[in-house]
Order: C-alpha cells, then sequence, then structure tokens
DNA sequence: GTCTATATAGTGATAGAC
DNA sequence: GTCTATCACTATATAGAC
C-alpha cells in the first residue's frame, strides 16, 4: 500500500506511452528513437527500460490496446433491423476514430514495423472487427433489407470509406462530426440498398 | 552516340529505381538503408551516388513520377454522360492503382518522409488528380444526374473506397479484376443516385 | 527509479584509387 | 562507373552508481 518516496511509475509510465504515441504518429515508429522518447517525457534513455523491455513491445502495445478497446467498445443489437445496425455501425465507427486519430494513423502505418509474432495478433484482432461488419451486412442481405453482390468486398469498401475520414476531418473545420457522419451514412446506405 | 566501354548507368540507373521502390514499400524509407538498396542492385553503396544525389531524392522522384504518371493517363471524356465519366473514373482509377501495388503504398505511406519543400510538390498532384473527381460530382450533381449533399466529402468518400482495393486484392483470387470492378462500381453508382 | 557511461552496431555521404 | 576506406553521427540496449 505504502509508495516508495519519489517512486513516479504511475506517472511515467501512461507519459512514456503518450510520448511514443504521439512521435510514432508524427514521425513514424523507425524514425523515432528513444532518446527522442525520452527528451519528451523528461527522463534520460536508460530509465525508459523500466516502463518498457525494448522499443518493439512499446509499438505492439500501443497497437493491440487501441484493437481490444475497439472491439470492447462497438456495440450491435442485434434485435433491431439490419438497416439500424449499420447505421449504429457508421456512427460509432467513425466516432471512435475520429477520437483517436494519432492511434489510428499507427495503426495502418507501422503494421509492418510489428514483428511477425505481434503482427499476426494484431492482425487477428483487425479481422474479427471486419467481421462484425460482415455480420451485419450477410444479415441484411439473407433477409432482402440490402442488395449486396459479394459482402467482404462491401465489407473492405465500407470500412475503407469510413476509415478515410480520418485523412481529412479536423473538428472545427467547415463541418461538424454529426455532420460528416450524416452524409457518410447516406452513401453507406444508398450503397448497399 | 559513342557509349563509354564499361558504362552501365542506362542498366543500372533502372534497377536502382526498381530496388529501392521495393524495399521502401516493403520495409519503410525510414528501415532501407543505402547499403540494403546497393546490395540488392549489386554494387556497393558508394557507387549508388552516381544515380542519386541522396536518398531523399530517390523516394521524391518515386512518388513525384508516380503522381505524373497518373494524371498523364486519366482521361476524362466531358462530352459523355456524367454517369458515364464516373463510371470511366472509377474503372481507371482501380486499374491503375491494381498495376502499381508498390508505388500506391509507398505514396500513402512515406509522404511524411519527404522534405516539406517535396512534399508540397507532391501533395499539390495529388489535389489535383481528387479535383479531377470532384469536377465530375459537381457537374452531375449541377444536371440532376447525381444526388449529392456535398460533392467534397463524396470525392473523399470515393477514392478512399476505390484505393481500398489496394490493401485486399491480389491477381489470382478468388474474384478477378473485371469482378471487384464491377462491384465497386455498383457501389459508387448506388452511393450517389 | 533515474542517472551516467558505454558496448556494439548501424547510418548517409564523401574521397580518391583504378 | 565502381570500388574500398573512412568520417562523423546516431541507434538500441545494458551495467552499475546513487
Amino acid at each position: 500500500m505504502a509508495r516508495t518516496t519519489g517512486s513516479h511509475s504511475d506517472i511515467t509510465g501512461p507519459k512514456v506511452r503518450d510520448a511514443a504515441l504521439r512521435l510514432f504518429a508524427q514521425n513514424g515508429y523507425a524514425a523515432v528513437s528513444m532518446r527522442a522518447i525520452a527528451t519528451e517525457v523528461g527522463v534520460q534513455a536508460g530509465a525508459l527500460y523500466n516502463y518498457t523491455p525494448d522499443k518493439q513491445t512499446l509499438l505492439f502495445n500501443l497497437l493491440h490496446d487501441h484493437m481490444e478497446e475497439l472491439l470492447e467498445a462497438q456495440r450491435d443489437d442485434i434485435t433491431t433491423s439490419p438497416l439500424d445496425r449499420l447505421r449504429d455501425f457508421v456512427d460509432f465507427h467513425i466516432r471512435f476514430h475520429a477520437d483517436r486519430p494519432d492511434e489510428v494513423f499507427i495503426s495502418y502505418m507501422e503494421l509492418r514495423n510489428l514483428t511477425a509474432e505481434n503482427f499476426n495478433v494484431v492482425e487477428t484482432l483487425r479481422r474479427s472487427y471486419e467481421d462484425r461488419l460482415e455480420t451485419i451486412l450477410q444479415h441484411g442481405a439473407a433477409t432482402g433489407d440490402f442488395v449486396i453482390a459479394d459482402t467482404k468486398i462491401a465489407t473492405l469498401a465500407v470500412i475503407a470509406m469510413l476509415t478515410g475520414v480520418n485523412t481529412w476531418f479536423r473538428s472545427g473545420g467547415r463541418l461538424s462530426l454529426d455532420q460528416v457522419i450524416a452524409q457518410y451514412w447516406d452513401m453507406v446506405r444508398k450503397a448497399v440498398l
């Protein structure tokens, strides 16, 4: 219970994580040195190794936890209509991703800097998220609510379209997030009809 | 006219370019050393500097030339209907990008590794490509052929969706490129109707 | 828990021989 | 045009003092 005087692990730990996230997103994993992260945190490089065994684990944890949070946050009410479920998915996806631009960015850009083993873990999580959308589309296609030639292609097309919002959307811009969501929902709805 | 005996610049030059393209796409610009490129070409690192002043120029040329080729190849017959022009754009975009997976990949992943000046050049070219699609959508919206709330958003949404094909399409897979194009065209067509 | 110092290896680019 | 050799840095990670 008693905490060692001068221990800052519960403060420094998150700071290391935040600094790594910001710097990886800004400059890319390979271009960011442990010294740069340490400087951002306000410690010397050696001190970082109290919080991560190595740089690779730092990256893996950021991507892994992002995917876990995504899967944890996404809800699908299977008692509602396919159209309502799809609308909820579109709304959730855009909102969740718009809230975490750095996490989303490194999740796409830094996949190839994961070790093969770490990549497989993250990739499995990503696929299970895709599967949730495909399940909705398959259900709607089966009931006749949707007209979709190939649900796998439609899944990938919709996710690519929605995730693209992150490349240009900035809060405080010409359109509010609600307006953006409304317009994407309009396009997605028509595309699967 | 006469060529120096033993000169291989017309062979080695393209080989340097191809090796850089492949390695940048596979491992990322920052993670690829000039020595690695030289090994791939079959020369020593110092020899590369007969073909590029530095590593940055190597990257810039790849991205710049890719965008120039894209703009050069894209055709828009303004005498046809908005729907036909849009269909041609979708067909062209998917086909052109599917043919050049490495160029497309580094054009998205390595933008941030360009110097500010080089980035602006490439970014300007990219925007002018986007503008060509937006022109088509604006025209169709004006004639009533399309129903689009915001042509800028629709432009970005369609390009994100189409470019997403490159993340999963592999020639020889479940679907032919023609089948893929047909399905994307179906979704795009319905989305703007 | 953080520091300094260091081991070990890699980097981009250049000089000058051939 | 390509080679070898090298300069001046920077990298990740660790050891041991405090």
